[in-house]
RNA sequence: GCGCCAGUAGCUCAGGUGGACAGAGCAGCGGCCUUCUAAGCCGCGGGUCAGGGGUUCGAGUCCCUUCUGGCGCACCA
């Protein structure tokens, strides 16, 4: 539409300037925009506007002279001048009435263009040390990583999703002693928990379940790798579960261990050294960070020897960006945003070009019940467990609040409002919208009313303007989705979602339109093309969302 | 002190590449079910878009600055 659109404008402009109403030429691209109120017609362009300078006329003017250059195809209606000199455009019923058999016939996948061209996307999220249970802050994140790879997939790239852990450093290490504290506590030895010790009572479990399997012979003397373990399958094992609660699973796991074992992560510090950039101090080793524009010095290899988070993270991107991705999405918490900012900077001084990689950088989650805020500590195991969150209000309703907010604002998870079932929580508003068109259509077959399979045999001129309002804003999905692709902001789909479930409850309240009207079978069949599209709609935003598209509630 | 993010209605938040009167949900008040699902709809009230400069025909949106909040500032990940 706004190709077509740009094209009657390009000509006008055209003609306008051969009959010396205008001397300045189009500009190279016309905007064209489609108007938040619809009173203004379907597409505006403010080429008036933005020529009205150079021209030296009133905006208005120039507008008039190229409104009286237009002319008009069939498929679009008529060209108003609006406001300051907007040019408008309202297209002909036949044009939407297109737009709908398309949508109806094509299932949920007309709301996803293809514009991914089979192109490759790797979608880094989750990525959650196995040290505890998955916080509602990691339900974030994997919520907000899994949709982006739906969104990818959906629209033809090839997507693979990946969970990244550190299984290398002193975190292992301290998670394994945690275990074998509680294990020794279990045999009724006394046992010293280490200062950072996980404090959690799954660690209890584990090592109850290490007892069991081997009662006191790892008492002495045993490898402190079998507490790692254990703790690392048992863990998991839930993190696992979780995921599975809200339909999320990896393509590949990747971790640190494996980076530093072959050698990667030495290669790593070998380059970096020999470009000048690792500083000796206090006995650790420094990426030179001021040198590259960084405002700090960064620790790469700490005084004990052991290589920091960092290190195996740059090994790590160096590795990603190998494999030929044509875009790598790291998906993580706004306090990881320094780290990022130095490994991009590591990679571009490894002669690296980091372009392919994008990262999303989420704002924290706070849960409210009640009006207050829950307090959260992680190490203390006072916080509330994605787990828990899942199971107090559902997949689909934690799935939808973690995706209703913009990436970077803070997340306020209000569960007093999740846990309703009730008009006034979004989810359920859309899902709703879903089972009454569902409903619709079972009363349709009653009434021995079935669309044919050939959607174009449809006469669609018995809908009226509330109708095509409907319609246009069915259509507009594709672009909406586009939009969240290109900048990585799925929010955007809950939130379009919200706008097309409540113009259908409208629509749908008001007794003269009801859809499934025994006397008119011609206009039965209009409406029941256009609840299709809807219904295409609602269940593919949603499954687009990994939220599910219920047909009764 | 430095870096990143945010500041829009009582509360929680939307507001693609600057555009036409600033929107939604919740909360408050008042209405609507003999007819395809009332988990719905209709109406009412509510805003100096944190403050101040600047760019522009036009700024919630871009630039500068001040204030407030969140996160980080390194041998935790």
């Amino acid at each position: 539409m706004k190709e077509l659109i740009a094209s009657i404008l390009r000509a006008a402009i055209a003609r306008a300037q051969a009959e010396g109403k205008l001397s300045a030429a189009a500009p190279a691209p016309i905007v064209i925009e489609a108007p938040k109120d619809s009173a203004h017609g379907d597409a505006a362009s403010n080429i008036a506007l933005a020529l009205a300078r150079g021209e030296g006329k009133p905006p208005r003017a120039i507008a008039a002279a190229i409104h009286g250059a237009i002319e008009l195809p069939p498929r679009v209606l008529e060209a108003t001048i609006a406001g300051p000199g907007f040019l408008n455009f309202r297209m002909a019923p036949e044009y939407w009435h297109d737009e709908l058999k398309r949508a109806a016939a094509r299932g949920q996948a007309y709301v996803s263009p293809q514009i991914g061209g089979g192109r490759r996307v790797q979608v880094e999220f989750l990525s959650a040390n196995p040290t505890g249970p998955l916080t509602v802050g990691h339900g974030r994140n994997a919520v907000i990583g899994d949709t982006l790879a739906r969104l990818f997939a959906a629209t033809g790239h090839q997507v693979t999703r990946e969970y990244y852990f550190n299984d290398g450093g002193r975190q292992m290490k301290l998670l394994g002693e945690s275990v074998r504290v509680r294990y020794l506590e279990e045999l009724g030895r006394a046992a010293a928990m280490p200062e950072d010790g996980y404090q959690g009572e799954y660690i209890r479990e584990i090592a109850r379940g290490l007892q069991a399997r081997h009662g006191a012979a790892l008492a002495d003397g045993a490898d402190p790798e079998i507490f790692v373990k254990a703790a690392v399958a048992a863990i998991f094992a839930e993190i696992n579960q979780s995921c599975k609660k809200l339909g999320i699973s990896f393509d590949v796991h990747t971790n640190e261990l494996d980076l530093m074992r072959d050698g990667r992560v030495a290669a790593v510090m070998a380059a970096l050294r020999e470009r000048g950039l690792v500083i000796e101090r206090d006995g650790a080793q420094w990426l030179a960070g001021e040198k590259l524009g960084l405002p700090k010095d960064q620790v790469l290899v700490r005084s004990t020897g052991e290589p920091t988070y960092r290190t195996p993270d740059i090994a790590y991107h160096i590795d990603k960006l190998k494999r030929g991705f044509d875009l790598i999405i790291d998906v993580f918490g706004a306090d990881h945003i320094a780290e990022h900012v130095g490994v991009i900077a590591a990679l571009k001084a490894l002669g690296h070009d980091p372009a392919p990689i994008r990262a999303i950088i989420y704002q924290f989650v706070t849960l409210t019940r009640g009006g207050e805020k829950i307090k959260m500590s992680t190490r203390k195991a006072t916080y509330v467990t994605l787990d828990e969150l899942i199971d107090e209000v559902g997949a689909d309703v934690a799935r939808f609040f973690f995706l209703f907010r913009k990436h970077d604002s803070h997340l306020d998870f209000d569960l007093d409002l999740a846990r309703r079932q009730a008009p006034e929580n979004p989810v359920f508003y859309v899902q709703y919208a879903h089972a009454r068109l569902a409903s619709v259509f079972r009363e349709a077959e009653r009434a021995g009313l079935a669309l044919p399979d050939e959607a174009g045999a449809i006469d669609l001129t018995p809908l009226g303007p509330e109708e095509i309002e409907l319609a246009r804003r069915a259509v507009g999905f594709p672009e909406v989705v586009a939009g969240a692709v290109a900048d990585l902001e799925p929010h955007r789909i809950p939130f379009y979602l919200l706008d097309l479930a409540g113009e259908f409850h409208r629509y749908y309240n008001k007794p003269a339109n009801r859809i499934i009207n025994p006397d008119d079978r011609r206009l039965s069949l209009a409406r029941l093309l256009l609840a299709r599209a809807l219904m295409n709609g609602i269940a593919g935003g949603l499954d687009l969302l990994g939220v599910n598209a219920p047909d009764r509630m």
